[in-house]
DNA sequence: CTGAAAGCGCTAACAC
DNA sequence: GTGTTAGCGCTTTCAG
């Protein structure tokens, strides 16, 4: 294979072949210009013969307007879950011919990303990531760039948050599982710096107490399968009767817990001890599980995210806003 | 919270307030530019006074190099494993300082994809889906964009491709349960149109006949777990006996048929039956499967791809080249 | 409807 | 080492 060298057509050039001005060739790219049909078909033809595309890059410097929007993801955490959000966003994006530039919130955290989104002057910020400065969003904010949280509330932020009712549907949980005949309850909740954590275990708790349920305790860990495991086993090691519930902070948690089940108790899931997951990915119906779980409702949350946050982006007027959606219980046979 | 209105500073107010030339901002914003300690020192104050960033669209307009590789997605096949690709090259990338540009591939194919990517002026492009026009490709080659394959091979493009080696891989889980004594093979195979599918049939096919075993034959389905219970089911209507070991395409394929053995048969998974995956996604390790695989070498295939890639963009000397990389085993006890 | 001209914010010669 | 100047490719007035 030869590497041949050619350069770029430019809207220059695109003029030249059709015999008109650069300006009319910018026309005839941009949507709702006023410009001849004779003149358009022409333009696009010679654009064609050229291979040209507009420049998004100049289109962007002179327009202060990127049609980029930035997306930050929690590194290594829930990743089944937010790899779907993230699928999903994107295609809601890609169809509104908005363009995704990934980041991914390291170890430093989000602030050092900031200033980076700030160079490519990206139109908005989706973040799924929490624990934020508000000042320093609200000095990005000034700048134009909207932003948008989904599954966070953060407060004192000119900001649009979407999120799953979190703390309702633990209370939803615990209300299923009691009127199932369950007394004795414990929650592995996750990371407990998580907001989403933090109102679950509000939700829980709130609940618990309200019914009054007995409640074996809060044990946080990691987001994740072997969080579940090792919550299981802080569980067990606090010497207490095991309990008759387990309210699990997400369904990687109660997988963990299920397997730590399995393979060191002679407990059967479902009929011994209650287990119950939160968000519903895949694995949660595979039969070996069966898990019993609160869908978190993500077409839904990322479909308002996209739109609201668009809507934002088009018109400068619109306020942002913040929207709580209902998850929805789905019963299996873990509880 | 009030929205204040506050323009973005560019380099020339920088220089107002640093009382030196624009020029000068900008040498002090490029490394390995000339000027003096003192200078650069004043000019950063003065930027961090005004919140000031390069514009990287500008940057990009006039140097050419945009600093931004786009990621071409294949559309929700083995997200597990794609996921994790993603984050890995996500990392690398951020680490040397690019940014990503997401694409997801959709049903028209990449065909219309590349158009967009090219406004963008994107550096390079990584690929994990198939089905590519070379000729399509080259053009874009022409215009300096860089394109790599990653686990895929694209014949007479000028392109980097980095393997794992699915042929040998196949041949090797083969190998190993005929070791086993198993006798009688099926092959569950995934989506037949994938390159990775039709390499790992290959080699499963050479590999059964060399050593003169039998095969009940190769049937092709999603790459999914729904895929894998499908691939059983087709395999039980046959009519024939169920063979001694499942050969999977991937790691869910197997998932799904260990799911659809456990609901509609009495055999035990790794006693009765053998089952074999491809990938080691982390369900794969989980204690209800206890997947024998082939784990693929995803850090190698990431860090090999971003290397090669980078180091073309920024040496435009450097040829493609095309690597592939061994599975390794992974043995539990499923098989 | 169309062309000429200005300028978005930056880098890279080029002089000094 | 530093300032001046000329564009990168585009959109957007402004005349006509």
């Amino acid at each position: 294979m030869e590497k041949m060298e050619r350069k770029k057509a430019n809207s220059l050039d695109v003029a030249k072949l059709a015999g008109v001005s650069q300006a009319s060739v910018s026309r005839a790219f941009s949507p709702g210009s006023s410009i001849s049909p004779a003149n358009k078909e022409k333009i696009l033809k010679a654009a064609k013969q050229l291979n040209y595309v507009p420049n998004a890059m100049a289109r962007a410097l002179i327009s202060n307007q990127s049609n980029c929007i930035a997306i930050v993801q929690p590194i290594a955490s829930n990743p089944y879950f937010y790899s779907k959000v993230l699928q999903e966003l994107l295609n809601l994006l890609q169809a509104e011919n908005q363009r995704v530039v990934l980041f991914s919130q390291d170890d430093k955290g989000v602030d050092d990303i900031l200033p980076i989104i700030d160079q490519y002057q990206v139109d908005g910020v989706i973040m799924a990531s929490a624990n934020i400065d508000a000042k320093l969003i609200n000095q990005y904010v000034n700048r134009g760039i909207e932003f948008s949280f989904i599954n966070r509330h953060v407060p004192n932020v000119y900001a649009s948050s979407i999120c799953t009712d979190n703390k309702q549907a633990a209370k939803d949980i615990v209300k299923y599982l009691a009127n199932k005949g369950h007394k004795t309850f414990a929650c592995i909740a996750g990371d407990g710096k998580a907001s989403t954590a933090i109102d679950r275990v509000a939700g829980y708790r709130e609940q618990i107490e309200s019914m009054g349920l007995c409640d074996l305790g809060v044990i946080y860990d990691a987001f994740s399968v072997e969080g579940g495991v090792n919550g299981f086993n802080k569980l067990k090691e606090q010497g207490k009767a095991l309990p008759d519930a387990i309210v699990c902070g997400n369904d990687e948690v109660a997988i963990g817990v299920i397997n730590a089940i399995t393979q060191s108790t002679k407990l059967i899931v479902g009929k011994d001890i209650a287990i119950t997951g939160f968000d519903d990915i895949d694995a949660a119906s595979w039969p070996t599980y069966g898990l019993t779980t609160m869908r978190q409702p993500l077409k839904a949350l990322c479909e308002l995210t996209v739109t609201d946050l668009l809507s934002r982006i088009r018109n400068q007027d619109t306020e942002p806003s913040q929207k709580s959606i209902p998850g929805e219980l789905v019963i299996r046979q873990s509880a």
